[in-house]
DNA sequence: AGGGATTTATACCGATTGGTCGGAAACCAG
DNA sequence: CTGGTTTCCGACCAATCGGTATAAATCCCT
């Protein structure tokens, strides 16, 4: 009986030499710092540290990176914002999410370009992928809404309140600390701001 | 005694043959729609109906030109938010202001990449360049703070009201207003926006 | 008519963009 | 070893970017 190699059960052909979450990651990082524009594929593959077709060959072209790097920050983000959402009552949960937010975005190393980025450069990018970054962007708004309908229904809000109505005020006032913030808004001043913001929680 | 030619009194050389004011406002339109990279030399030029090498003569280059535009319209935009906010009293006049706002920033033809255009790519632009456009965004938070001030003065707000606070909050919701509508809000929604955002006026 | 001044626009420049080709290199199974 | 399969990367591509050289065209004044 002849002696077969047993079988590595690795896949054939050479192995990758760099990991392609934590290239994405590098990417992303890129991208949220410079905009789908602003960001050459020569910036992005140094700062993932890859050759150019490694990563035309993984990621397919740069908006299907842009596609999936906005897929990361926004997977991260939202978990960030329902966790401190449901991490205490509903109005001092939100207040604490605004100033995280000021936070966030007046930290340079932050990057908050998938938050404020207007609708993609309409030429530069299909239609699907603004619909995509669109619906995405939606869901902070969506997740205060829920909370809000929560603090409803355990009556820390009257049944009166429109949760919609608020949640899209809240939405407003993240996008404007977002925008502010990268117009060279101070933490302190934004600070500020979210304390005017909370002012009109219902019911004073 | 011969006979002299009487002067024109226009400057010589070759005539002009397109109108300077009028090619820079369709050069601001097409900034305010695409922004400084997203408009190219080439949709400036076009827009503007001339040549490029005439625009290069006449405006210097590209960065110039975007600060003659940026010039135009803030001229335009300072004015027009001076005047909604002096033709009535603060509350209703502010009010006024965010409700213009949401039919400008909503209206597909008007551009709004003034407003919410980052800090200029910072590679793609001069360091003063970026100064005079954060300057000149601030010049609307500025004069709602004025408003307000008079409206302090004049016993339509307490004194102890912070004009200061309250103006940062009103930018912060105009720009907000300003980003939403570029990702699609809709003016319905953002006319609520603006009613919640109204209902935290001092004295309830 | 002719000289000086200025604007015109075609045609070009080097640099950079997003994207690809094709061969060398590295792994597997037999 | 051999052949199949996959990744790697230097070199290249056409297109576009912001910007310019050049020469014809058009005006003023004498």
């Amino acid at each position: 009986m002849p002696m077969t190699k047993k079988p590595t059960g690795n896949p054939p052909g050479r192995p990758k030499t760099f990991c392609e979450k934590q290239a994405l990651m590098a990417a992303m990082e890129v991208f949220a710092q410079k905009g789908f524009e602003g960001a050459s594929t020569s910036d992005l593959v140094a700062a993932m540290g890859i050759s150019r077709p490694s990563m035309y060959d993984t990621y397919g072209n740069k908006e299907q990176l842009y596609i999936r790097a906005m897929g990361v920050f926004n997977d991260l983000r939202k978990a960030g914002v329902e966790e401190t959402l449901n991490a205490q009552p509903a109005r001092e949960s939100i207040t604490q999410l605004l100033r995280n937010c000021v936070s966030n975005f007046t930290d340079q190393a932050h990057g908050v370009c998938f938050v404020t980025q207007a609708p993609l450069p309409a030429g530069a990018v299909s239609e699907a992928t603004r619909d995509l970054s669109a619906r995405r962007r939606a869901e902070v708004e969506e997740a205060i809404m829920h909370r809000l309908k929560r603090a409803i229904r355990d009556g820390e809000l009257s049944a009166s309140t429109s949760a919609a109505k608020l949640a899209a005020y809240y939405a407003v006032i993240i996008q404007g600390i977002a925008l502010q913030a990268q117009h060279g808004g101070t933490a302190d001043q934004l600070l500020q701001v979210v304390d005017v913001a909370m002012e009109n929680w219902p019911g004073h």
